[in-house]
DNA sequence: CGCGGATTTGAGCGACGTCAAGGAGCGTGG
DNA sequence: CCACGCTCCTTGACGTCGCTCAAATCCGCG
């Protein structure tokens, strides 16, 4: 099966797990009482599972609670372009929720969780709670600014650079999660990698072992091991995004 | 004088000229009081100007009131990526106000009207004027799905499905927003195509010359004129984006 | 063991980059 | 009016980065 809808058992909101992390800010009770109520379930869904279709029309808005997943595009031949990857605490399908159908397809990397929402809501929360409200905007805010360097890495950086500078940024946000035990794990193939990147598989494939030689990763069981993010981020020119406490749903 | 700031000469919002265009949803008479007194002064600059600069912490933000403007980012070695054009009803320095500083710059390509809002006062807004807060959402949220069509482009679109992407993008922009006089002329020369595309100048005019051939487009006097939106749509396999009446602030 | 997906590697080619030079248009100063 | 210097556009020659084609290997899974 690759999804399960589990309204019963679903993980109250005051016991988030995401809560207690550094990375993200509080909440007062006011707004946890909300999200609480707001929060319809939760659906979990397997790997390679599609958790939205472009030209969907969803009634639901979710947060990731755990697992990764990808959101991409595809042009009419086939042509998959990975826009960007989604991690616990993101936003999924506001777009959708907000010009009416999904422009964008998302997919699970790994089995993931996510907070289901009723997308009708979200004008309650935006009448209601307006800190909640400037947190979607921050949270969209956020990823535009993240697919701002995308969009400079995947114009201007060479093939090495722009695979370094991916590398990171993943290692540094799945650190930033606690998603990590010792070393840095990313759960994609070279294929997703080609498709982030805007390369062929084969050249990605010579790419990353460029990286590999040099001592930065290791590709091992479809998954990538970064085993020195110093040396990716001074490969790619890329000085990393700092943030302190950010707000998530 | 590259930039003017006129307190005094300011548009009225409810003289505003973006107001009446269908493309523009309508404000509720409360919400253009609270728009007009939110609006500190309007700001002129000539095309070339920095409006605003990576890094910068700005106590403003702003609305495009007249002009094209665009956003770029550059690496350490000068390459530079523009990301997005800027155009009338524009949110400008939202990333800014709410991350704190402007992780890209803006420069103006025509003379650029803006209207100028201080950052201090969003959150006033959010409390008080819930459907602004959701008009800028809508706004972030469309801005996102820009950037997802672009990132699509450079990564898997090839040289010319590009070049045809952005000019057919830029043209129905331009349409919406009824600055044309009879035909589109674009105000960009193609360095700035260059850059969006993330080509070189000299590919980028062999590959507009290849559509100028087509009867698409004509290159002129720093500007191009779009001839034939449609063929540029079949050229890149673009849809356009429908939008039928959008937000503003 | 066989199969399919992921990774790896080599060979050859083509899209796109770099270098270089020239022309057109425009503003400035003589 | 003319010379100049600047930016932008154009074009040719040539190099190279990354693509396609092809085949081999590895691995988990049924």
């Amino acid at each position: 099966m690759a999804a399960k809808l589990t309204n019963s058992r679903k993980t109250p909101c005051e016991l988030c797990p995401l809560r207690p992390l550094p990375h993200f800010r509080e909440f007062t009770s006011e707004e946890l009482d909300f999200v609480s109520d707001f929060k319809k379930g939760e659906l979990t869904v397997d790997p390679g599972a599609i958790v939205l279709l472009e030209g969907a029309r969803s009634a639901h808005l979710y947060t990731v609670l755990s697992g990764w997943a990808f959101r991409y595009k595809t042009l009419l031949d086939g042509r998959r372009q990975i826009l960007n990857y989604v991690m616990p605490g993101d936003l999924v399908g506001l777009q959708g929720s907000i010009t009416g159908e999904m422009q964008h397809s998302v997919e699970a990397l790994s089995t993931v969780t996510l907070c289901v929402f009723e997308r009708t809501q979200l004008h309650t929360l935006f009448s209601r709670y307006p800190s909640l409200a400037y947190d979607i905007t921050w949270i969209a805010a956020r990823e535009e600014r993240i697919l701002d360097e995308h969009l400079l890495s995947i114009g201007r950086r060479t093939a090495i650079e722009r695979a370094a500078y991916l590398l990171a940024f993943l290692a540094q946000r799945a650190k930033a999660l606690r998603m990590v035990e010792g070393r840095v794990v990313l759960p994609i193939t070279q294929q997703h990698v080609a498709d982030t990147l805007g390369l062929s598989i084969v050249h990605t494939n010579k790419t990353l072992k460029k990286l590999a030689d040099r001592g930065a990763i290791v590709w091992r069981d479809r998954s990538c091991d970064v085993l020195d993010e110093e040396a990716l981020k001074a490969v790619s020119g890329w000085e990393g995004l700092e943030e302190k406490s950010r707000p998530f749903i």
